[in-house]
RNA sequence: GCGCGGUUAGCUCAGUGGUAGAGCACUUCCUUGACACGGAAGGGGUCAGAGGUUCGAGUCCUCUAUCGCGCACCA
């Protein structure tokens, strides 16, 4: 009967090549697994293999394509622990699915990471002396630098994840500035700006005073700050600066005393457990009325124009519309009103806010809200300007805090400044606080949100068709963000990155000037409907002298008319909301900035020429840069026209805090003749950024004139393209279409990446998929753990915690790091990095080695096939073990439990092959005839064979090495194992064919399990009798069926017996023996000399009770009606068995106890 | 404040309603022909607490305590 056949190669027979192994001296044959040679032997072999390539060619229906791309790391970065789990997991999937049978692409590269790489190159550049900020060099000087220093220290961490073992298709790596990447960067930019989601605006972002950048929200990490919160006083007064008396201030209900200043304790650092005194206003001796003000950041005074309360507060609403002298700076006092405003808190602090809108956030909205104007008094490093104060200016913001506090103190207006633990923003880089500031900045509104919301699976969803989080649960956070999306600020003040691809005219930069206009009121345009409004309108503008008056430009030193005509078209059809412009048109006129001289389109002989102009105006709270034409007669009279373009909304110009505009849709944006109709002076207001006169965006330089953005793009804003860019996407529907590479590997299958970038990178990879590709770019995302220390510390560098990998790798091998950091990374867990972890490694690996070189060592005649008829029972048991353990890998596998992965994979090897079946095999080896020793080897091989395949995946070198040794390899055909593990199948559990031929059954697996169970029963006797290991004893044994001698080998030699001797079924002990037993039969432990009777019978009695005990706990159940009713019968079985053997280990050693003397 | 995760052996952690597990550490014995990076035996648990569902709960539900993380934040 032939062996039947298994599907892809599965050899169930030695390799005939084994002989041809077996010549090897058996002394070269280290005893230790020497991993570092063998590393590196196989990886360049790989290499010059071209192993890793992928081939979109070898792709079928039969054959299915599996891709990763790496996340990318730092260019110039080095290899932490967080690597190294990240790209094992990745090497380990991307192993497996080579042994799968499918074609594997997985895709490496590297990250330009901006502000990390510019950060370290300045800090370089200024301990060599060359510069001492950046601005030192130029622009082009300094990108050679970091260039300079990319090629130097580019490419060490990539060398790391060879070192690694990391199978990576290195002919296609990318870096993210390469050319090509670059390119397709710019493309995106544009083609979200032609779509109206990039936008410019003048906006509050978390700016870095170190990197001298904006970030994004996402860098900005929050951290407990020991501070202080530093009350002060300041006075309250009339519009005049006359004191608000103290009469004005009733005593208000349940409010206690005011303290008065004079007698309160000015205490700093007082922060004793006094409870907190209730707040409210203060009046002195002569009457006058005090606030008292809590903050955290004084130095932020001068930068002060309101001071806020609650309008419900009986405490302070009657001051709401008097001013208070502002405390700092001392040189310059200055008045700034009391305004009250919903959003304060009453109960924090004393109810009293100071407004800073030009350094805080929610400031800023309440500026917005009262039409506050903003002073900045702290410069883009994080030092105080000269708005501060003689006293405060030049000094960094911390200093500054400090002599601010020391200057209230000096002045007598510090009340008081208590510890005070709060949550400041960090950057995440710079590891410094962030500033809140005003600055110009472009903005992303992201694109494809919704289908990038939808796809992703909720916690508990099968769909098949979405994209899955593993461990789900993250799923939960991702839509959190999703649902609360904030545009994404996009450009960095670095110059390490890609350059932003906007390009300006001249014109953009000329415009300096600002006009602020005043609104007309109901009084000045009388009417009840639009026609009298607009008729008042007009009666305005002639009577402020605007119609047919000349204005005498300063940019230009030209005069410029008003026709009537050109203000009639805009009063034609719109409404009185839209005349507001109308008083601030002279002042357009003279402040305007020409910016182009045009022919006229069409050509006309009428029209010399056509003069552009902007002017920035401020209208409510925003500025805005209004463009407007002028035609040029020929007799050089200058005649105001009014075109212009639409690009926003009428509710764009509203002040809208920090929310981006509305934009335009393609269709509202009329190129309307000139004077034609349907054009209002409000279209004027337009931002010259949005406007292709004078700002392009597009991918190459406009021409000469135009210059480029200084900005560069934020890192991720490159990240979130690698799928399909490091793919040679182009955006170019034909020239993608023809890209094999990215037909046959896009989507990719799984993503390999840790939690804390799912907003950083893993959202906004979905949304661009979605929006450049149309699909979502991976399948699967798995989540790795955050490596920690043993304290749960997040390793850092500044801490110290880091091992370096390279050192664990030459210290234990590459297959022991790996295998020591999967075993502890559980699906989602963070992972306390311990070295013992890798010792683990390494010595599992050498157990591995040992293992092999045992068989290596058994060498010999071998013949191949396995015969069923000559299998041991502790052959058929490591077979069911082993398909046993094929079965609980491979689901571990597709469930991206890695650790269990290698947990099953360590039981299996080390507790039950190595230690039960290597150990009985001995027996067989030893065993004088030839055709059982061969039979064991032919096992041991098939065993061995489908380990190491299973081992691969987690241990690539040693299990290559492995499978040329034992020359595994010899006998399969080349692309299946022939010439390397790599593309060895892997394992199938056995079929039920498969079993009924080995003769396995769960009886074979009972039969052993009681074997192994009375062999460390019969050890423990050994050990209870204090017998030591090199003791050599003989055990009798009266079996409950008679065993095959073989057998009996088996169990003596496990028992490390001298002898085993069997004993007839009626035999009785004549002496005090120690003995256990189970359903297999009853050992004996006779010793020379005198047992204690005494000891041997406490020794059974704990023996019984423990059973007792055990019996007990069952019997109950069983006894239980509700039990037997309702269980499910297998349970119910089981249960049963269990009393049986139970009650059987009882009478047994009842027996034992009634064969003790008395 | 909201959300998520954790709490199981001395430590680090698995655990899928049905006999509480692993590695390390610890105790004792052993260098026996693969391996001392090893082998054998052993000790060690109120599964954070309370309540509930269930024949049965470490596992499911509710609450509490506690630790960690994320989001949002008050000056």
């Amino acid at each position: 009967m032939p062996f039947p056949a298994r599907s892809r190669g599965v050899i169930a027979r030695a390799p005939a090549a084994w002989l041809a192994c077996a010549d090897l001296d058996m002394s070269e044959i280290p005893k230790a697994y020497e991993p570092s040679a063998v590393e590196d032997k196989w990886y360049q072999s790989w290499l010059e293999q071209g192993w890793f390539t992928a081939d979109p060619s070898r792709v079928s229906p039969r054959r299915s394509a599996y891709s990763m791309v790496i996340p990318p790391p730092n260019v110039t970065g080095v290899l932490t622990m967080g690597h190294v789990l990240n790209n094992t997991v990745q090497d380990v999937l991307a192993r497996k699915a080579r042994m799968d049978g499918t074609e594997v692409l997985w895709l490496p590269g590297t990250d330009h990471a901006g502000i990390a790489t510019q950060t370290v190159v300045e800090k370089t550049l200024r301990k060599q002396g060359l510069i001492r900020h950046r601005d030192d060099l130029d622009r082009e000087k300094f990108l050679e630098h970091v260039w300079a220093w990319k090629d130097k220290h580019g490419g060490i961490i990539i060398q790391q994840l060879k070192k690694l073992g990391c199978s990576c298709d290195w002919t296609r790596e990318r870096f993210t500035m390469d050319p090509e990447y670059s390119r397709c960067v710019q493309k995106v930019f544009v083609d979200l700006f032609r779509k109206g989601l990039i936008y410019r605006g003048r906006r509050m972002v978390n700016w870095c005073p170190v990197s001298r950048t904006a970030l994004s929200d996402e860098e900005v990490i929050m951290k407990e700050q020991r501070g202080h919160l530093y009350y002060f006083r300041v006075q309250v007064v009339e519009a005049d600066g006359s004191p608000v008396r103290v009469e004005a201030v009733p005593p208000t209900a349940g409010a206690p005393p005011a303290p008065v200043p004079g007698l309160a304790a000015s205490a700093v650092g007082s922060g004793d457990a006094a409870p907190p005194p209730a707040w409210g206003p203060e009046s002195d001796t002569e009457g006058r009325t005090w606030l008292i003000i809590a903050t955290t950041r004084p130095e932020t005074i001068p930068a002060d124009t309101a001071v806020a309360v609650h309008p419900a507060d009986p405490r302070y609403a009657r001051f709401i519309g008097k001013f208070v002298k502002r405390a700092l700076p001392l040189e310059g006092p200055a008045l700034i009103p009391v305004i009250g405003d919903e959003q304060i808190d009453r109960q924090f602090g004393t109810g009293v806010l100071k407004v800073t809108p030009a350094h805080d956030a929610a400031d800023y909205e309440i500026g917005l809200r009262h039409r506050l104007p903003v002073i900045e008094v702290l410069e883009a490093d994080g030092t105080l300007n000269a708005r501060a104060g003689r006293d405060l200016a030049g000094l960094d913001r911390m200093a500054g805090r400090k002599k601010a506090a020391e200057l209230l103190e000096a002045a007598g207006t510090l009340v008081k400044a208590e510890p005070y633990v709060h949550n400041v923003g960090f950057s995440e880089r710079a590891d410094v606080p962030i500033e809140p500031r005003l600055s110009e900045q472009w903005f992303l509104k992201y694109p494809s949100v919704e289908p990038a919301r939808v796809c992703v699976a909720a916690p508990g969803d099968s769909s098949p068709n979405k994209l899955r989080f593993h461990p789900d649960r993250w799923a939960r956070v991702y839509d959190h963000w999703m649902a609360n999306l904030k545009d994404w600020c996009i450009s960095r003040q670095l110059w390490w990155g890609h350059r932003i691809p906007v390009w300006y005219s001249e014109g953009h930069t000329k415009l300096r000037r600002r006009l602020v206009i005043t609104r007309l009121t109901g009084r000045e345009l009388p009417g009840s409907n639009i026609r009298e409004l607009r008729r008042s309108a007009l009666d305005y503008a002639v009577r402020a002298g605007i119609l047919g008056q000349d204005f005498l430009n300063l940019d230009t030193g030209q005069t410029i008319r008003v026709p009537k005509s050109s203000l009639q078209h805009a009063f034609s059809r719109f409404g009185v909301a839209h005349v507001k412009l109308v008083p601030a048109l002279p002042g357009l006129l003279r402040h305007a900035v020409r910016v182009a001289t045009e022919p006229h389109q069409p050509p006309s002989t009428q029209v010399k020429a056509v003069e552009t102009y902007l002017a920035a105006l401020q209208l409510g709270d925003q500025m805005f840069r209004v463009k407007f034409r002028v035609k040029v007669f020929p007799s050089n009279i200058r005649l105001y026209d009014h075109q212009a373009v639409l690009l926003w909304r009428e509710k764009a110009i509203e002040p809208d805090g920090l929310k981006s505009p509305e934009v335009a849709a393609p269709g509202d944006h009329p190129s309307r003749p000139a004077s034609g109709s349907g054009v209002l002076l409000a279209d004027l207001v337009t931002d010259v950024n949005h406007d292709p006169a004078f700002t392009r965006c597009q991918e190459t330089a406009p021409g000469p004139e135009w210059t480029q953005d200084p900005d560069v793009l934020d890192t991720w804003f490159s990240s979130w393209l690698w799928p399909f860019a490091t793919m040679g996407w182009t955006g170019d529907p034909a020239r993608d279409a023809a890209n094999r590479t990215l037909q046959t590997f896009y989507p990719t299958t799984d993503l390999v990446t840790g939690p804390d970038i799912i907003f950083f990178w893993v959202a906004r990879m979905i949304m661009a998929g979605y929006e450049f590709t149309g699909q979502m770019p991976f399948r699967h995302v798995y989540f790795t753990g955050i490596i920690r220390d043993r304290l749960g510390r997040k390793m850092s560098k500044s801490l110290g915690n880091s091992p370096d990998p390279l050192e664990l790798i030459a210290q234990y091998g590459a297959d022991a790091l790996r295998f020591g950091t999967l075993r502890s990374a559980p699906l989602g867990q963070d992972v306390l990095f311990d070295e013992q972890n890798v010792e683990l490694g390494r010595n599992f690996c050498n157990k591995l080695w040992n293992a092999c070189r045992f068989r290596q060592l058994q060498g010999g005649a071998v013949e191949g096939e396995i015969v069923p008829e000559r299998l041991t029972s502790d052959d058929r048991w490591i077979l069911l073990r082993l398909d046993q353990a094929i079965r609980e890998i491979s689901r571990a596998f597709a469930e991206y439990k890695f650790n269990e992965v290698a947990a099953t994979l360590h039981r299996f090897f080390w507790s039950e092959y190595c230690d039960w079946y290597l150990e009985a095999a001995k027996a067989a080896l030893q065993a004088p005839d030839p055709a059982r020793r061969t039979n064991t080897l032919a096992v041991m091989d098939f065993v061995l064979n489908h380990t190491l395949r299973l081992f691969h995946p987690l241990l690539p070198f040693i299990t290559e090495e492995l499978w040329h040794g034992l020359g595994y390899a010899r006998d399969l055909p080349p692309d299946q194992g022939g010439r390397t593990i790599q593309f060895a199948p892997w394992p199938k559990p056995l079929s039920e064919e498969e079993k009924a031929w080995f003769g396995l059954d769960g009886a074979v697996e009972t039969r052993a399990a009681a074997k192994y169970e009375l062999v460390s029963l019969g050890r423990n006797l050994r050990t209870q009798f204090n017998l030591p290991a090199n003791r050599r004893v003989t055990f009798l044994f009266r079996p409950a069926d008679p065993l095959p001698s073989a057998e009996l080998e088996v169990l003596r030699l496990l028992l490390n017996a001298e002898a085993l001797q069997p004993v007839e079924p009626a035999w009785q002990p004549t002496r005090p023996m120690p003995s256990a037993a189970n359903s297999l039969g009853e050992l004996f432990l006779p010793l020379e000399g005198l047992v204690d009777a005494g000891a041997e019978r406490a020794r059974l009695n704990r023996e019984r009770e423990k059973v007792a005990a055990e019996i007990a706990r069952v019997r109950d159940k069983l006894d239980n009606p509700t039990f037997v009713q309702r269980v499910p019968p297998a349970v119910l079985e089981e249960h049963q068995r269990r009393l049986a053997e139970w009650q059987a280990r009882e009478a047994q050693v009842l027996q034992a106890l009634a064969n003790l003397p008395e």
